[in-house]
RNA sequence: UGCUCGAUGGUGUAAUGGUAGCACAAACGACUCUGACUCGUUUUGUCUAGGUUCGAGUCCUAGUCGGGCAGCCA
């Protein structure tokens, strides 16, 4: 059993109204199996807040012994690309990877929809299959046969109809959410004049947004989205999956409800934003009188963080105008550049699930978020030496080719902690900020005629300051207590202050890039224009000097700098032999000056 | 001036008619070869007004405040 797996097992199983749902339907076992869905549109990168809901559909699955099918809600060709495929696989691939990973429903390749008999009524089915090479994602455009047959049978059973107003007309027709709509002249047209109409829009006899397809509900409804909404529209575009077989596409609330439909999907859960379309949802469901167990469904809260900006359109233009670099900058809140920052997808999980899901719109303190990230890396972190802006300090009594050799504890989490030597010699680096000629009370660090310890290796005494011809300090002088070593006699002398260094001459250089919050304010959504509330700072990058045997590190690994926060090697900003490093999360600074 | 959903400390979330709890944050303290971690202590809460009930955060009524709804987007 993986440390990953051990530590879900222990942790209590999350409760919420959805889940309550679901179990009650589990005990009256009103579906034969219970299969949730996550549907993105391919039309952009994955954030923080569609992982509330791949965690919430996958943990259901998860917890059920169910499935959670990958289905990309892809009925508008204006607007979608593979490109954006590959990148949501691969992002849910990493955010459920040894969590979830058999929960993940693909289809068999190139599968669609099948025509069975159940209960002696026709159907159309496509189920889950195993996530291996033979099998791919569903689509929403794989159905768009299934979902043209059904509003034929919409038309035949008098609950659908052409309509030729234009859009402008449609939305005039349509009222206002205090003001009843009126039915349009197109409303009672005979079923074969529908179905010959939809017939020819079909084959691309009319222009775009010349006609439409239409439900026949009611357009005197209180639920706009009641008041007859269109089914179909007609868009001369190939699209990038179907190819250019269509020139009608399917909207949103007929297709989504047919999609779970034929999936098997028993419940869809998705955001607050679309309770009043629910009515739509089973209207369409219950109209076409289907044999199986219908889907429902269930709406919740989506996740907002604070000092950050989800929407799609806010982020595009972050990245449009270059405030940040690109789509998985890891300072956007998407999941690739969380990765990128060094988040991992169980720290992301944690800290959704302490969340919970309800029904109230929320903002959630980004700190809850920042702590789930240090919780976790504090565990699994491997500590190094690493100075982020060094300070040369030259032990006077270290001869020039000497050596002290020390040894480092790689994570003091571990419950048996392994070590590593590390050298110290005359000349070293420390950290600027550890250092202070005119100290502010309480300063632990080093201080004219001060004492502090270097971590792993000794106290030494600041005896000198060595300053330019500008006043500016260039090197500390001190004498090195090398008997205050861990083994040596006086081992156990305590000073108030433990700082990190490393070697001048056995370090190396490299990139290090301070990642901050992007947004000064806790609502940049909320600002005029978010422009004017950027955080200047959001990212620093320094040359620092690290430990040797960080120069060989990975793309991907995670450490803790110790004193100063957790980084990881970006896998995009480094090159064989010299990593650049990407800060995580700072440690908690308690000392604030 | 329509319909609809919601409201529990600073933030998020439990309590399903029976002791308002947890997490984050904040403050203080202990420990410390990371001013981290860990541990301890503390501050702060049921939107308002009525009603039902032995008993209401929970049920009812009214109000207040907030969200959502008029894409041929999803």
């Amino acid at each position: 059993m993986t440390a990953e797996s051990a530590s879900s097992a222990a942790a209590p199983a999350p409760t919420d109204f959805i889940r309550d749902i679901v179990a009650q339907h589990v005990a009256e076992k009103r579906y034969p199996k219970i299969v949730t869905r996550f549907p993105p549109e391919p039309n952009g990168y994955l954030h923080i807040g569609h992982a509330k809901s791949i965690f919430l559909n996958f943990g259901i699955a998860l917890e059920q012994g169910g499935v959670c099918n990958l289905r990309f809600d892809d009925t508008n060709p204006a607007k979608e690309d593979v490109a954006y495929v590959e990148s949501i696989t691969a992002d849910i691939r990493w955010l459920i990877a040894g969590w979830a990973d058999h929960c993940l429903g693909f289809k068999p390749k190139g599968a669609h929809p099948s025509a069975q008999t159940v209960n002696g009524k026709p159907d159309l089915y496509l189920g889950p299959a195993p996530a291996n090479d033979a099998a791919e994602a569903f689509y929403a455009s794989d159905y768009f046969d299934a979902l043209h047959a059904y509003a034929i049978e919409l038309i035949k059973r008098g609950k659908a109809y052409v309509c030729d107003l234009s859009p402008k007309e449609t939305e005039e027709y349509r009222g206002a959410p205090d003001q009843p709509g009126k039915d349009s002249p197109f409303r009672n047209r005979t079923i074969s004049d529908n179905l010959d109409l939809f017939t020819r829009m079909t084959a691309g006899e009319f222009p775009d947004g010349a006609r439409s397809l239409r439900a026949k509900i009611d357009m005197t409804s209180p639920n706009m989205w009641l008041r007859d909404p269109l089914l179909y529209r007609i868009r001369h575009i190939p699209h990038y999956h179907a190819g250019d077989k269509w020139c009608v596409y399917p909207l949103y609330d007929y297709a989504h409800c047919l999609s779970d439909y034929i999936e098997g999907i028993s419940h869809s859960l998705c955001s607050l934003e679309f309770v009043p379309h629910r009515a739509l949802y089973d209207w369409v469901l219950e109209a076409l009188d289907l044999p199986r167990a219908l889907p429902r469904q269930y709406e919740f809260a989506k996740l907002l963080p604070s000092y950050t900006l989800l929407s799609k359109r806010n982020i595009i233009r972050l990245v449009n105008e270059k405030v940040v670099n690109g789509w998985d900058d890891p300072r956007l809140p998407t999941i690739a550049g969380l990765r990128r920052r060094g988040i991992t997808a169980s720290a992301l999980r944690k800290f959704v699930i302490g969340v919970g899901v309800t029904t109230y719109n929320s903002l959630i303190d980004i700190a809850v978020f920042e702590h789930a990230v240090r919780e976790e890396l504090n565990t699994t972190a491997a500590r190094r030496l690493a100075v982020l802006r060094p300070l040369k300090l030259i032990l006077t009594n270290i001869a020039p080719d000497e050596t002290v050799a020390c040894t480092a504890t790689n994570n003091p989490q571990d419950e048996q902690p392994t070590t590593r030597p590390v050298a110290l010699t005359r000349e070293v680096f420390i950290e600027t900020d550890d250092f202070a000629e005119v100290p502010p009370p309480k300063y632990f660090r080093l201080k004219p005629g001060g004492e502090v310890r270097l971590k792993y290796a000794c106290i030494i005494k600041c005896d000198e300051i060595v300053k330019d011809a500008s006043g500016a300090i260039i090197e500390i002088r001190c004498t090195a207590q090398l008997d205050t070593r861990s083994g040596q006699p006086n081992a156990d002398k305590k000073v108030k202050g433990t700082i990190h260094w490393v070697s001048a001459t056995q370090s190396v250089a490299a990139e290090v890039r301070l990642y901050d919050r992007l947004f000064t304010v806790p609502e940049p959504g909320n600002e005029e224009d978010f422009m004017k509330v950027l955080n200047p700072h959001s990212l620093e990058i320094l040359t620092a000097r690290l430990e040797p045997s960080l120069a060989g590190a990975s793309a991907g690994e995670c450490f803790q700098f110790e004193r100063t926060g957790y980084f990881t090697v970006d896998a995009k900003d480094s090159t064989a032999g010299k990593p650049g490093f990407n800060r995580t999360i700072s440690l908690k600074d308690t000392w604030t000056k």
